[in-house]
DNA sequence: GATGAATGAGAGTTCATTCAT
DNA sequence: AATGAATGAACTCTCATTCAT
């Protein structure tokens, strides 16, 4: 009768141990490696609990994705509505959607490894956001070439494409125990990417 | 009379249409969102050939990785050995690696799709493998800063991973159906690269 | 409505429906010739069902072995710790223990037959819990060595061995519908059992 | 053109090369835990030289327990023709199968252990040979009874079965590395039957 | 809200055997 | 006499999910 949502957890409520556990898991051994019933026995939980707060599998991964993709898309938003300088202002987007993937570091490794396994209907749902996300950024490289501060001879999609493909795989090469804070890898991604766009170099 | 060799596929060996249907599928679906009777369908084998030649369905995955490791690395010690200037070997080392990972879109997915399903053993051979190409890039990186032609602000090992993400995220948005060649993304790559390396942007 | 507990099975639950079916096909056609596909037939389960209750189908061999096992240690300790002078002791033990593994012939078929294909962990488990039986037994005969009862010239060992051996092999030749009836082979093989003990005969 | 029967093994036949690893495996792992792979990579052969001199695995199975069988009966029969006096004769016989079966372990393990994994048809065939060994044991057995000289409460036909289930059970405990040999062993249990059949402990 | 027994389709893999060479 | 590629059926086991309680 006293069994309440914390019995053998951490006081969490059972949907956030879930999860949770579910973001560690996906991320070690991958979506399709973890099992439902991995899940459960981690997050100290029942299966009929689990189905009670999600749909499916797939729905975590989804619920995983949203949480992050809305808190990097209202970040980047505040970043570039604000009257700094351009390229500062891009700078400071880089920084910050570099420093918040490590600080999440699971979570940015499951999005990029496993969002193709989501069904059709569900990826086009999370690609619709991120294209949203994208976007924002590339209109602010072409506000920056029409102004003259950046090179033209790279078209903006390219260069978001380009730089974003190298934030996506910082999962795979980033350690917490290594010799670079999340900070300061934002801080050296931005002045490459800054340096790209001010740079001329042409063959 | 009634069953010859070419029944049902294209003509090459038993192990080249099985190789060529994994990669085609693995690259659409995924490596675990494909099931080894899709495989051995499509390549119009029966499963006893496929693992004929084939220890496992990981077996296939890691000599999808291989052959593909194998051309570029080589084409990469080519032109690292040869006597172009540095800042121009870099730049089509990086044209190279593009063209090439376009030209073989489909592995290039897999690979970076699909490379932390192996089973530890076969994943850091391939990694040790993988280091090699990137540490041979960092040192070409590392001789332009010691001959004073980069910067040195930012270390070798941030640029290398930088660029190499951009270049493994490829598969994530090129399409062959695109404005660009595989050539077209090569260059406006390698310009961003060298153009990141010489410059002196920082915030 | 439609599928009660026990549309297709004896009403027993699911566990014991299929160790029952497990044991008689076992015991017909050998462990690796039965299919797991056939045990949930005959037991009227689904494959998901029988995994569900059992890790494996070597578990299924190690619960019968189990529950064996366990009847007949429990009936011999009961006897060895009774009053009864020590042959009529030893005597009984051999009667008990020759008529309750005809009383449960299949499972005692699949216990000698099998044993062997169980993995080595759970093997060494049932040879510990068997070794057990086998000494106590060994332990009886040596104290009628010692107070003269029995012969001296042929190790305790030896003579378990052989005995053992004995009743090991009834399942590949008893028939139910044979003339003599587990008690009656019993008292046979009890019979025969001391007067090689208390004889002399030698060469 | 060269190459003989002797190109990879030790010098033997094809045909024993493989009998010998197969009873060698057999024993080790089972019948039918031991694949036609494993025995043709022990022999040093191909499967089709494998299935040029054996119709089936079943037939390896079958030669080996022919082999065995022919040899035992044959200096049983030698033995119980012979003008020892009666108890004499049936210890010598005894004390041999117990030597031979010992001498010849991995064949006598595989025997008792895999008969019944034969089809029908093959292991009546077997089951035939080693019936008439049985009987003509059983016969001198009620040649004693009817001499006078053995206990008639127990039926000859227990006795046999009750002396030969010790017998095939040799493999299950008997260790080459143990203190006893195999002729001691045999000395043992021929002691042990014939003061059962002398004696008469009756309960 | 939460349980856990039950489902049944499908997974990857191994197998003894065949046969063109 | 001997090869080894190829077969295809059968294998054990896992899975995400449902539902009566």
């Amino acid at each position: 009768m006293t069994g309440t949502t914390a019995e053998s957890g951490t006081g969490a409520t059972v949907r956030d141990r879930v999860l949770r556990a579910a973001t560690t898991l996906f991320a070690q051994k991958g979506f399709e490696g973890t099992s439902v019933r991995e899940i459960v026995l981690a997050a100290g939980v029942t299966k009929g609990g689990l189905y009670h707060y999600f749909d499916s599998k797939d729905d975590l991964l989804h619920e995983i994705y949203t949480r992050m993709l809305r808190v990097q898309t209202q970040r980047m938003e505040t970043i570039a509505a604000s009257d700094l300088p351009l390229p500062q202002r891009i700078h400071a987007i880089v920084v910050d959607v570099v420093a918040t993937s490590i600080a999440h570091l699971d979570e940015a490794v499951v999005f990029f490894q496993s969002m193709h396994l989501l069904p059709e209907q569900k990826v086009a749902q999370v690609r619709a956001e991120r294209r949203q996300y994208h976007e924002r950024v590339r209109e602010l490289v072409e506000d920056g070439q029409r102004a003259g501060l950046f090179r033209t001879d790279v078209p903006a999609d390219i260069v978001v494409q380009y730089h974003f493909g190298a934030i996506h795989r910082l999962g795979q090469w980033y350690h917490h125990d290594g010799p670079l804070s999340g900070e300061q890898v934002g801080h050296h991604f931005a002045n490459l990417m800054l340096a790209s766009l001010l740079g001329d170099f042409s063959l």
